[in-house]
DNA sequence: TATTTTATTTAGATTTGTCTAAACATTTTT
DNA sequence: AAAAATGTTTAGACAAATCTAAATAAAATA
C-alpha cells in the first residue's frame, strides 16, 4: 500500500511524463508537490526502492509499470469523482479539483467500481480529461490548442489543460465552456493573442489562454 | 485544522463519553485507536493544547466546547456517507463502516451540505444512528436496548450499537433488520440468551445480538 | 575547454505519531 | 493501612516526510 503522499508523487510523475518526453525532473517534482528538490530526492529514491519508479542520479525518474498502474488509478478516482461532484451534486467545474485531490485518495475498490457504475460510466471528466477504464486503458485525446488552429478554421472545445479555479471562472464568464463551437480568425504576431467568433460574436482572448483550451477541430 | 489522527482521536473520545459518564480513561482511547497507553498520553496532551479537550492528569479527558464541535461533524461526516454508499451506490449495510471512515476526513464543508441536501437531509443512518445536523444538533434516543424489554412487551428494531461486518450480517440472515417487529417471549436466566416471536416464529438470540439491537418499544 | 550557472544530491535537523521499558499514581484487596 | 494489582505517564527511540545548508554533478556560456 501507498502513503497518501507517495501517491500524490506517483501521480505527478506521471502527469509530468505526458507533458514532454524523457524522465521527470526533480525540479519539476518540487514546483509541483510544493516543496524542495532535496525532499522530492528522498522521495524519489523511496518510490525507486519500492519499484514504482525507475531512478538514476542526476538523471530523473520514470513511472514503472507497476508505478503506472498506481498512478492511472489515482487519476482514474480523481476524474470520476470531478464527474460525481458536478453531476450529481451539482458543483460548478472550477469548484470540483480540491475537493477531488482528497476524495481520490480514498481506498476501496468497489467503491470506485459503484462509483463508475451510478455515474453511467463517464468516459470525460468536467474538465474533457478523459477517464482511464478499470484496466487502465486512456482513450488518446486527438485534440490540439486552440492556438494550433489556422486562420477561419472552426472547433468544439472538448478541454482544458489548466485547472485552476480562476481559468476555469474566466472561461465560464466568457462563455468558453465544454461543447461551444467557435471559428478561429487569426492570431496576433505581437502578443499571440487569438481573435476568434463565438456565438456570431468577434471577440479576443490571450495567448495564455488560448493555449489552456483544447479542440477537436471540425469542417 | 486538525489532522486526520487528530480527527479520529476526538471522534472516538466522543463515542466513548456517550458509553458512560465521567472523563474518558487513557486505556479504553487505546483499546479503540489500536495503540498503546503512552501514545494516547502523547496525544491527548497535544489536543489539549490545541484546546480540544480537558485533561487532568491520571484523571482522563472531556471534551471541550471546541472539541466536541469537532467531534459532532465528523461523525455527522461519517453517517451521511454511510447513507451515501447504502441508498446511492447500493452497498450492504455491513459493508459501508471502513469506507466511511475514510470518506469523513475529506475536509470540505460545500461537500458535507450538498452531499446532505442530495440525500434528502436523512435523520438516521443505515444502521439507526442518528445525524447531527449542520449546527452539531443530535436527535436524543429514547430507545432501549433489546434485553431490556419485559417479557411479552413488542418493539421495533431501530438501530444496533456494534458496526462490525459480522455482526451486520448475522442480523441479516436472521431478518434482524431495522423496522423489524418483534415480541419478547422471555431471557433465559442462566445464559442471558432471549427467545423471541419473529414473523410468527420462535427464535433464540444470544445476550452479545441482544444487548446490541436498539428498540423502540411498542405496546 | 575553462568557467559559470543551474540542477541535484547528501548531511544533519525537525515534526508527527508511534513504540518499549521503566517509573509513578490510583484503586482494590487483604 | 499495607500490599498487590491496575492504570497512566515519562524517557528515550524510531520511521515518515519534510527542511536548510553545503557539496557535487551536469549544462550552458564565454
Amino acid at each position: 500500500m501507498e502513503s497518501q503522499t507517495e501517491e500524490n508523487y506517483l501521480k505527478i510523475i506521471y502527469h509530468l511524463s505526458r507533458l514532454s518526453a524523457g524522465p521527470v525532473q526533480t525540479n519539476a517534482i518540487a514546483d509541483r508537490t510544493q516543496t524542495k528538490p532535496a525532499s522530492v530526492s528522498d522521495m524519489v529514491k523511496k518510490l525507486a526502492e519500492k519499484q514504482l519508479v525507475n531512478y538514476v542520479k542526476y538523471q530523473g525518474v520514470t513511472l514503472t509499470e507497476k508505478g503506472q498502474v498506481t498512478a492511472v488509478n489515482i487519476v482514474r478516482k480523481h476524474r470520476l469523482w470531478e464527474v460525481f461532484l458536478v453531476d450529481t451534486l451539482n458543483f460548478k467545474w472550477d469548484e470540483v479539483h480540491e475537493i477531488a485531490e482528497e476524495l481520490e485518495h480514498v481506498n476501496s475498490n468497489l467503491l470506485v467500481e459503484r462509483l463508475d457504475r451510478f455515474l453511467g460510466y463517464p468516459k470525460h471528466d468536467p474538465h474533457g480529461d478523459p477517464i482511464p477504464d478499470k484496466e487502465g486503458n486512456i482513450e488518446e485525446a486527438s485534440v490540439i490548442k486552440l492556438n494550433k488552429l489556422l486562420p477561419s478554421e472552426k472547433g468544439i472545445i472538448v478541454g482544458v489543460s489548466e485547472h485552476s479555479s480562476a481559468f476555469l471562472k474566466y472561461l465560464e464568464k466568457t462563455k468558453l465552456t465544454l461543447g461551444t463551437s467557435l471559428q478561429l480568425i487569426e492570431i496576433t504576431e505581437f502578443d499571440g493573442s487569438v481573435d476568434l467568433i463565438l456565438d456570431g460574436k468577434k471577440i479576443n482572448i490571450s495567448r495564455e489562454v488560448a493555449k489552456h483550451l483544447l479542440m477537436k477541430p471540425a469542417l
